[in-house]
DNA sequence: AACCGCTAGTTGAAGTGTCAAGTATTGATT
DNA sequence: AATCAATACTTGACACTTCAACTAGCGGTT
């Protein structure tokens, strides 16, 4: 067994702050959004990613990889939205081995009563405490986390 | 009401860099963990910051603070961590409401021994992605940005 | 010495996420 | 045209997290 090499100072310093971020910041945007409308960060995800699509409907597997869920995941939280009568799910009429989940009117105007306080949040919490460098510096740095992670990321093709 | 400020290109790269990242990268370290010794990520951390401490025991409420969690969530696991024989808790000699965490012999030779292919994980899905300024950059602005989440978090004291 | 607010921690219930197993459809191969 | 692997999704069970409510001890005040 060859000695693994550990972690010197900065590696262990940008190791614990991302790993402190990833707990308090989606924490933080939750209670925000629960306070809102009582909903989860990933129900606002969703969400999103759906308003902002062509016709505002995405098949489960394409919504799946821009929100970085798992398709179960995803399934059960799509049903609790359909439920609130936010997301409807369609076939799609080419292949019927697809389940389209397009967002309603109400979805509609959900998000968009959201967004801004949202946003200020995401500001409040995160931007603010960056300077223009520093965010494209995170920018810049973070994707090449992701493609690390999953090199065929929807972020990354979309540059 | 006023408009809000909207998300310029590189805020929106940022904020969907740490989003994409913060899902990817605990699930891709759980799944490591999962495999290797049958614990999550939060898991591994709780035993970590154990070890590091002085003595091999930390308050409840110190533990919380280093893992970032709540004290309800940070129960359930030690309770969990207990059955398994990996932790103890035992009562404050000077003050009787604090519960104190201590790693045992068996807690700790369990991180040992994960600690090489846990750090492995780390290096592989994160760090080997980045240059020596990009990891000392993400250092300096992850700390800003846990700065803006809690002031007196416990990463910032250490220096 | 009784009270009061604060700190520290636990618990049970309800909601979420994950995992493994299952269904149905498609496209490719023979 | 029958088979077979792969894709797309759903479901149910179990584990985990959160939330609200609770117990209990400490320190300061009157």
């Amino acid at each position: 067994m060859t000695e693994p090499r550990w972690l010197n100072a900065d590696e262990r310093r940008a190791w614990l702050a991302l790993l402190s971020i990833n707990t308090l910041l989606p924490a933080a945007l939750d209670t925000q959004l629960q306070a809102a409308g009582k909903l989860s960060l990933f129900d606002y995800n969703v969400l999103a990613m759906l308003s902002e699509a062509e016709g505002r409907f995405l098949p489960m597997s394409e919504l799946a990889a821009r929100t970085s869920a798992s398709l179960s995941r995803l399934s059960h939280v799509v049903t609790k939205l359909q439920r609130r009568g936010w997301v409807e799910r369609e076939a799609h009429p080419g292949d019927a081995r697809v389940t389209v989940a397009h967002l309603t009117e109400s979805g509609m105007n959900t998000i968009v009563s959201l967004a801004p306080g949202h946003v200020g949040a995401v500001r409040a919490l995160m931007l603010d405490a960056m300077s223009d460098d520093d965010v494209a510096d995170l920018a810049r740095i973070g994707e090449k986390i992701v493609a690390r992670l999953d090199d065929n990321h929807w972020i990354l093709r979309e540059r």
